[in-house]
DNA sequence: CCTAGTGTATATAGTAACTATATAGTCAAG
DNA sequence: CTTGACTATATAGTTACTATATACACTAGG
């Protein structure tokens, strides 16, 4: 064979080169999307360095989330033109794309700073903390609130929160009014928050947060979340504190991280004043 | 129904909040993975808020990569220790999965570029240009070499450019030496390159190229680029221009951009010296 | 020259993760 | 009391592989 004759790939070899199984340029083939440039007589396929750049721009269409038959009806009707309008609509999908694993990451740096947190707690203790400034993205308010309208402001929170890409990873939390909390309607809550590590510009419905919180964790069902509450109450008093304007719960293990809800756990902020 | 209650979401809201189909969450139950908190009566599913962050978490490690089951594992044997394990590893797989992003992303600015500077041309014109320095990776020397060894040569370099993040969209090119081009073999090629933008630390292969270039165009198949060689080797000698030590061949329109190899098109630049 | 071992081929069946379709029960609004 | 928008189950279809079974081809060693 003469060295031009030598360009040529095997099926075994092209493969290895794009990181496929041999069976899935059969397939390739198959539905006439990359066919082999030629067949000698015991139809063994070859290819070439040529058609390697093919698969790759296939495999980044692919990636791009285009069907095996999108990319098949491109290359039917191809022109520098049309592949030139494919590149620059691509560029915009790989560039949202790339901002939502940035989003992704930073969710999973969120989870991982929360568990190891967690981890360090004894969750019987009852703290007196000075809690720094935090922004909070507020949902609509929530308080006296029927079913329906719920269920509907939730939606539209998250909504919002993965629209303007917002979501940070922080499990939601629920904001209770001191009024409700002296009525004893612990789960009567006023607004749902998700706390924002890095703030962004024109988002209106910030608030920030800082004070004197007295902390304590709820181990177990919602249900009995009351018994928690006392104990925290009684706390307040032996420190000769009073009750402030707001208590935060938040969910520290949610069910992705332990099976029984025995085992969940919610940390009630409490915001308290010195008498 | 209490405000409690209330906190139920129904198959097609919590769908729509996870942005699936609704059959995707029968799927998901139908597997295990992920159940309603309850159904009432009439077997109506209810799932709540803190699902939706499960979901969430499932959906971040399926886009991971990790398969329903796998996720499926993890879930039945949970613990905050685990949890956390697996979000340290997790988060290393989506850095490196970033990183492939914007290699994706900076492989498609390479085909907009190519293209663009394609679509300007006039593939008849013969001109003579300055280039300035550009950074070459170059493959093995690959001068009249057996066929096997060249299979191996060229796999080990496509191998190296994923392998060390240095694949950068542009089209690989081919350097041929002034003996081979004397004789006449265009196609006996010294080496392989691929042109990288940005260059990158600690690549000891790196040769950068500068000086005066004769460039033109082939349109066809590779079989007749001896006619576009003499063309070019006719304005050297019009222009009193004396071959300089290498040639460098480019394809500008790939098997991707045009349907038929009468339009492919070869970019050669000839390096030359002013007599 | 034979044979073992690796490669190639085709044909067909199986898989994962949906996705669509058909059929039927539920429920609130007019 | 019916209409329309929901809910349910069951089952079949789809996409993009992936595995298996069977047979032919090629190369290197005894």
């Amino acid at each position: 064979m003469s060295k031009k004759d030598g360009k040529y790939l095997t099926t075994g070899e092209f493969a290895k080169l794009c990181k496929v199984n041999k069976q899935t340029l059969f397939y390739y083939e198959q539905i006439g999307l990359l066919k082999p440039v030629m067949k000698n007589k015991n139809r063994y396929r070859f290819y070439t360095v040529h058609q390697l750049e093919y698969f790759f721009v296939i495999d980044l269409l692919k990636d791009l989330g285009m069907s095996l038959n999108d990319i098949q009806q491109y290359t039917q009707n191809k022109s520098p033109e049309r592949f030139l309008e494919l590149m620059y609509k691509k560029k915009e999908e790989i560039v949202k794309k790339r901002q939502e694993i940035e989003a992704k990451e930073k969710m999973i740096e969120a989870k991982i700073a929360l568990m190891e947190e967690a981890s360090n707690l004894g969750f019987n203790e009852i703290t007196l903390e000075q809690l720094p400034e935090a922004t909070l993205y507020l949902s609509r308010k929530i308080e006296n609130i029927t079913d329906e309208k719920y269920v509907e402001v939730i939606s539209d929170f998250i909504e919002e929160l993965s629209e303007s890409h917002l979501d940070s990873g922080y499990p939601i939390g629920t904001i209770t009014e001191r009024e409700q909390v002296l009525k004893g309607e612990f789960s009567n809550y006023s607004y749902l928050y998700i706390e924002q590590p890095t703030p962004k510009e024109g988002h209106p419905y910030f608030k920030a947060v800082k004070g004197d919180f007295l902390i304590g964790y709820h181990v177990g069902d919602e249900n009995t979340i009351g018994t928690t509450y006392q104990r925290l109450f009684s706390e307040m008093e032996r420190l000769d504190l009073a009750l402030g304007d707001h208590v935060f719960e938040e969910y520290v293990y949610d069910s992705v991280v332990k099976n029984d809800t025995e085992h969940y756990v919610t940390k009630i902020m409490i915001q308290v004043n010195k008498k």
